[in-house]
RNA sequence: GGGCCUAUGGAUUAGUGGAAGAUCGUUCGCUUGGCAUGCGAAAGGCCGCGGGUUCAAUUCCCGCUAGGUCCA
């Protein structure tokens, strides 16, 4: 009845653990407590209900409860384990209990749709082995889990508790209501705990919670010792259905054991970094001559929690509230505990960064990558505010090195990450200089609004805390706003709001079964014969087709029904349904003929199958860290985007396109089959998921063998020898951390081949040379073009501009060439050589025939031959034909000979006449006179229009049938006005 | 996936609806026995690409490309 109102996975676990505890027989192993010499009681504190063996305890485990953690003093463990010595702790004590120790997945979670890292060790079984879907590899099991959480970043190093990256040791179990055996489940962790770390039971509490999460719950019993969440051991056993909760099919035990606390409790070293990485700790040491005041430090983690932003409202003020709790001044602490809490970070954001590019993120400034960027930025900062020589890339290697006896997989592409980690080092100082470049700008012009602070931030990364220290350099005072963060999601809102999308049709197909696809085997099979299951409007559901609809980033089929055609094909669940043209001529129940065009289906297989052997190459030629990110397939084209951290140089891009037209020459047989998903990922490694998550019990496995294996829903060729060339068109940074190749195969490349030589044989037809002396005599036209230009500027002729010469040649790519050299996409090739080719012959032909007016000689005749207007040269003339620029160019000339004359210059067109006054630097800054009004107060006499400014005008009036004389008459008698 | 910012000689950049500027670097000349330096001059700009508005666009508007950045 309290499930009814609880929608939400909060309220479902609130609800849960008032009931759980309300009746504790039946959902908690009570027996087993009780035996163990547990006693039950209800927290004085906060009212949960937990327990204990200590008679007078009356507060449960919680920090907040019993008051901080406690771990440094007077160690309760009686074994002390090192980071490693607690996974094979645990395997010591489970294997021999029936669990499988298993390898870890990867910190990214290819496989689960749901989440971008693995989170938990329970992740690694999300979604499909939680739903049944999918068969667990043991039915009970352990697994050292790498996971990734960065939603505490600014507490790393200084709480001395918290991580970005963590081992989650899991202990699992996947079993049906009758397997299931909670008591059992029980003693093994505690057994563990007390047995094996040695934990004293007076010294362990144990609480009665509930989780909720994704609509199954549960409840659980979390382990407390001296303040300190140990675990959660997690029994899921229900989930949440329209009519009420419901006891699971499948029983999953969800027991999380962080490996680097209980190292740590088992330890008791000063905080969690000192157990879990001292080898790195020790090197890092050597390097920074920082030495740990223990005496201090231990007396520093009592309180560091204190220092948790998320709970804290002013730092300054926690600060000082340690500083008195330890009897010294704020700033000797600081000075003294924040190098070894920098050196703590730096320490652990290598490890995360080793673990997360080793399994395939990248830092980048979308998504996931971004909370890379963000801990090695931060990891970085620490570095440069202690001037130490620490290479991070370093950092990583002794990691590596330490963690070699229970993971040796990271050691695997040290070379790689410290590739990227160099480049994303350049990428860091060069947005740092950038960012004080724009501060100085703006520093310099004084005051910093609010909104300037939020523009800064939003598009510029330049935090209000950067603004404000750089702005002390500058004696600027800068107000941050408390809510300032809140302003800018504020900000995002209004922007984003505006581009809501709409929400897409949901389709009823109740009552009919799923259809069956045709096309996994063989994508030449192009006809079936199905029966017509349901009918809504144009779209038609059979019980089976070969139809492929879009998916998987692949372009639908096109093809008929009964000879009807259909061109969309959409899923819609499991079931295909066909967009027909027209309206139907068949029934529900009617038996149908589908046919899809067979050139269409083999043009998108042959870029399907390329885009595999691409991705594969791709991989091979940059280095294992590239995953695919993302593929499109049309008729038109492919595009496959791949995780890397540059731009691909060009012979990069040639080497991947030669490697994988030999791939496509050797004519490898293609297998397609469904595998189990398990067996899947164990044969082949979770690298399969290339596409993204694929849900399904079984596994849709396309393999090249030698070359490539994908989980994959696809259209394939049979044989890579039926791909054709592919040949690689485009390669573009999408974003930063992710590169999008483009390319074509088959027919399409043909079709783009010819393209390019029609392309090719209009620019022989222009420049009238073969295609190999293309490019040189471009570059030639290109300058001649600017030379020619300038001539008409400055009357300087120079011969050689006037003809095309070259013919050094230029062999490979010539097309790519040319548009990367003009900077124009190819398909604008043409038009931009011809509008280049027709400048300068139309240059030469004014330079010919306006000789006598670019000559010196002509103008000097002019200014000489000038009436004497005020005390200045006045010089009214009229020309014929001459563009607006030649025009501009005369008139320039005109003023460098004599810096006194005022000209007014007209110009018959075939469109109407235009006017232009220019005076020279005397009149301009003697004179009132201003010959941009003079101009357009002409014009608009005759219906023009123009201005101008004070020394410069021009305007046009469009009207053909207006003669010369009528203008020059009504500018000679305004300007004796003046 | 969505939003915002930026694009000007080799480098760093100013600028504006009306003849594209500065600093450094480059080349040449002068100063000096030579160098550092100092002085003077010159070369070097499809103002990212395509389209639109305008008498006139590097500038305004719309696409695109490239880089940066924030949010999910």
């Amino acid at each position: 009845m309290e499930f009814k109102d609880a929608h939400t996975d909060k309220e479902l676990k609130q609800n849960f653990k008032k009931i759980a505890s309300r009746n504790p027989d039946a959902y908690f192993p009570t027996t087993e407590l009780r035996e163990l010499g547990y006693m039950r009681k209800n927290c004085e504190c906060c009212g949960t209900y937990f327990w204990t063996t200590l008679k007078n305890r009356e507060v449960c485990g919680d920090p907040t409860c019993s008051g901080g953690f406690q771990v440094v003093i007077n160690n309760p463990s009686k074994v002390e384990l090192s980071f490693i010595g607690v996974w094979e702790k645990i395997v010591e004590i489970l294997e021999p209990r029936g669990y499988l120790p298993i390898k870890r997945y990867p910190c990214v979670a290819r496989w689960n749709p749901t989440s971008e890292f693995t989170i938990a060790s329970i992740s690694a079984f999300q979604p499909y082995v939680i739903t049944g879907e999918v068969e667990p590899p043991a039915k009970k099991l352990v697994i050292p889990q790498f996971c990734l959480r960065f939603n505490d970043i600014e507490n790393v190093g200084i709480t001395g508790s918290h991580n970005t990256g963590f081992v989650m040791i899991g202990q699992h179990s996947f079993v049906s209501p009758e397997e299931w055996n909670q008591g059992e489940l029980f003693m093994d962790i505690h057994d563990f705990i007390h047995k094996g770390v040695g934990l004293p039971k007076e010294e362990i509490t144990i609480h009665e919670d509930s989780w909720a999460g994704g609509g199954s719950f549960g409840c659980s019993l979390e382990f407390f010792s001296r303040g300190v969440e140990l675990f959660n051991q997690v029994y899921t056993m229900f989930e949440q259905t329209p009519e009420g909760p419901r006891e699971l099919k499948l029983k999953v035990l969800d027991m999380g054991l962080g490996q680097e606390r209980v190292a740590w409790f088992s330890q008791g070293t000063p905080n969690m970094y000192e157990a879990i990485f001292p080898f790195v700790l020790s090197k890092l040491r050597v390097i920074t001559k920082i030495e740990l005041d223990l005496e201090l430090y231990n007396r520093f983690s009592q309180y560091s929690a204190y220092l948790n932003v998320d709970e804290v409202d002013n730092m300054d003020e926690a600060w000082n509230r340690v500083a008195k709790e330890l009897e010294i001044g704020v700033k000797e602490l600081k000075q003294k505990v924040l190098p070894m809490t920098a050196l703590y970070s730096i320490a652990e954001h290598a490890r995360s960064l080793l673990f997360a590019i080793n399994d395939g993120k990248l830092p980048s400034n979308v998504g996931g990558g971004y909370n890379l960027r963000v801990i090695f930025r931060r990891a970085i900062s620490f570095i440069d505010k202690f001037n130490w020589d620490i290479n991070m890339a370093d950092v990583c290697t002794w990691h590596a090195k330490e963690l070699e006896g229970i993971f040796p997989e990271v050691s695997e592409h040290l070379d790689e990450i410290r590739e990227i980690l160099d480049v994303e080092k350049e990428k860091f100082y060069a947005t740092k200089k950038k960012a004080g470049k724009i501060l100085e700008k703006i520093l310099k012009k004084g005051e910093i609004s609010t909104e300037t602070l939020i523009e800064l931030y939003d598009s510029n990364g330049i935090s209000p805390d950067m603004v404000k220290t750089a702005a002390k350099n500058y004696g600027v005072k800068v107000n941050i706003p408390d809510d300032f963060y809140h302003l800018v999601v504020e900000r995002h809102e209004i922007n984003e709001q505006i581009h809501a999308t709409i929400k897409e049709i949901e389709l009823d197909l109740g009552g009919i079964p799923e259809t069956k696809s045709l096309y996994y085997y063989d994508y030449t099979e192009i006809s079936n014969k199905a029966t017509v299951l349901k009918i809504i409007d144009k779209m038609v559901i059979l019980d089976k087709t070969v139809a492929y609809p879009t998916s998987g980033g692949q372009l639908h089929d096109v093809g008929t029904i009964n000879g009807q055609k259909f061109s969309d094909v959409f899923k819609q669940g499991n079931y295909t349904v066909h967009v027909l043209d027209e309206n139907l001529t068949f029934n529900e129940g009617d038996i149908v003929n589908v046919e899809v065009d067979k050139n269409w289906r083999t043009q998108l297989s042959q870029h399907h199958t390329a885009t595999h052997i691409v991705n594969a190459v791709a991989r091979d030629v940059l280095g294992s860290h590239i995953n695919q990110a993302g593929a499109k397939k049309t008729l038109k084209n492919s595009h496959l985007d791949i995780t890397h951290y540059e731009q691909i140089p060009r012979e990069k891009i040639l080497e991947i396109e030669k490697r994988a037209n030999q791939i496509v020459e050797k004519g490898i047989d293609l297998h397609l089959d469904f595998i189990p998903r398990t067996e899947a990922e164990q044969k082949y490694g979770m690298a399969i998921y290339q596409g993204g998550a694929v849900p399904g019990k079984n596994l849709r496995i396309v393999e090249i063998p030698g070359v490539d294996v994908e989980a994959c829903g696809g259209t394939h060729l049979n044989n890579t020898s039926e791909t054709g060339y592919i040949h690689i068109t485009k390669s573009q940074k999408i974003q930063d951390g992710i590169v999008r190749l483009t390319f074509v195969a088959g027919e399409a490349t043909n079709k783009l081949k010819e393209k390019h030589k029609r392309i090719l044989d209009e620019l022989k037809r222009i420049l009238k040379v073969e295609r190999k002396q293309l490019v040189n005599r471009v570059v030639e036209l290109f300058e001649k073009w600017k030379n020619v230009n300038k001539t008409l500027k400055s009357g300087i002729i120079n011969e050689r501009d006037l003809q095309l010469t070259s013919n050094e040649t230029f062999e490979v790519d010539v097309l790519s060439e040319i548009s990367q050299f003009l900077s124009v996409k190819k398909d604008d090739v043409p038009s931009k050589i011809q509008k280049f080719y027709s400048e300068w012959a139309e240059g030469i032909k004014k330079i010919k025939q306006m000789k006598n007016l670019l000559s010196d000689d002509y103008i000097e005749d002019l200014v000489n031959n000038a009436q004497t207007f005020k005390h200045y040269k006045l010089i009214i003339e009229s020309f014929d034909g001459l563009s607006q620029d030649d025009l501009k160019n005369f008139s320039v000339r005109v003023m460098k000979y004599s810096n006194d004359v005022i000209a007014i210059f007209t110009n018959k067109t075939e469109k109407g006449i235009m006017v232009l006054g220019m005076i020279g630097s005397k009149p301009a800054q003697e004179s009132e006179f201003n010959v941009g009004t003079f101009v357009k107060d002409v014009v608009i006499m005759f219906n023009g229009k123009g201005g101008g400014k004070k020394d410069y005008g021009q305007g046009f009036i469009n009207d053909k049938e207006i003669s010369i004389d009528d203008v020059k008459t009504c500018i000679k008698g305004k300007i004796k006005n003046i």
